[in-house]
Parts: C-alpha cells; structure tokens; sequence
DNA sequence: GTTTCTATATGCAAAAAATGCATACCCAAT
DNA sequence: ATTGGGTATGCATTTTTTGCATATAGAAAC
C-alpha cells in the first residue's frame, strides 16, 4: 500500500475530502519530525517509538570490489514496535 | 515526547480539538496496522516505509542464568526512513 | 490514584543491516 | 501520460542489532 492509497482510506474513516486527508497526514508526519529533530523521540503508546540513532563512524566494504571504505558517522530514525504491535502479528 | 504531548501539537496544527486530534491520530495508526496486517508493508514517500518482516528461529539465552533457549520465529513491524528522512539528520 | 506499559541492564549467539552500484520497477508529480 | 526520482534487489563481509528472563523504576494511560 501506498501514501495515495493510504489517503483514500483515511478519507473515508475521517469523513474528509483527500485533499485534507492527505494535508491532515502530511501535518502529522511533519510534526513528528519536527518532534525527532528537536526532541530526540517520539513515543506512541500502543504504536511504537521512534528514535534518532546515532551510529558511529567505522570501516565497511564495498561487497562488488571487497574494497575496504570508510563510513562516515550519521543519525537514522529506528521505529521500535510497541508490545501490541508486536502481538498482532505474532498468534 | 509522548502521544499526550504530540496529540496537543497537533490539535494546534489541525485546528481540532485535542479530542478530536486523538481520534485523528489513532484512526491513521490504525489504518496502517490494518493494512499491515493485510498488506505486508505501507509506504508513505518522504517519511519511510513500514513493513512486516519475519525473524528466524534461533538459539537465545537468559543473560541472567547463561541458559540456552530456543526462540521462536516471530514477526516483528520494521520502519524503513525514507531518503529524505536520513538526509534530514546527516547535514 | 491505580494500573499498565516501557526502558534499562545483564551475556551471548545468531540474524540482520550496511556498504557501492547497476538495473528494473514502481510511484509521484507535472 | 510521461518522466524523473526513489526504491527493491543481489552481491560479500563486517558491524550492529536482536532477543532471551526478570526486576525495578519511571512514565503514561485510564
């Protein structure tokens, strides 16, 4: 499923036009980021967690050379399941 | 930041009641699960990719006693950052 | 205010991620 | 409808993550 697809539905579990389902979403995912970046997690009960990760710099390998590279340092947003999310999908 | 703290955000941001802004909030969490469920992953461009990806059974341990145990394969919802979500924290 | 949920911390084995890159593909926006 | 761009895939190897049991503390939900 797509963002597209996503809207459609949401526009009819909320009773709104797509175009404001669809501003409606993006208002949401935006706030969240806005949360990660300042913040550094946004947790939702229920849902899960997201979280800035940092990793740390170190040496990897391009798999098609075996040539060794450096890696820089960089963030990444893990999403971590909450315990009913988990149990959803696994009875 | 927690789903309270979030919720009020965003009844700012859509102009909603926070008790509209919940059923807003939950209603999208719940479409995804649905379509998890049903579906195996929902992309939404910009923000990341949800998916549900099967984990292998394999050999734990209980870190407290050192005991071998067999774990279970199991499913588990992994979130996947869009492009644009890595480059928002690597600059 | 009560109760449920989550983070944490522990050791360790196995699974999974990450890396560059080409290609094919699908989606989004024009 | 077309096109541009993001994304999946496969590849080899190393690093990172995961998840086990369990108690506790802190936070959040009702």
């Amino acid at each position: 499923m797509n963002k597209k697809q996503l809207v459609v539905k949401l526009s009819g579990a909320l009773n709104l036009s797509k175009a404001d389902a669809e501003r409606t979403f993006d208002t949401i995912t935006n706030t969240i980021l806005d949360a990660l970046k300042g913040d550094d997690s946004v947790k939702i009960a229920g849902f899960g967690t997201y979280k800035v990760a940092k990793r740390k710099a170190r040496v990897g390998r391009n798999p098609r050379t075996g040539e060794q590279i450096q890696i820089a340092a960089s963030q990444k947003v893990k999403f971590l399941p909450a315990k009913a999310l988990k149990e959803v999908f696994n009875r």
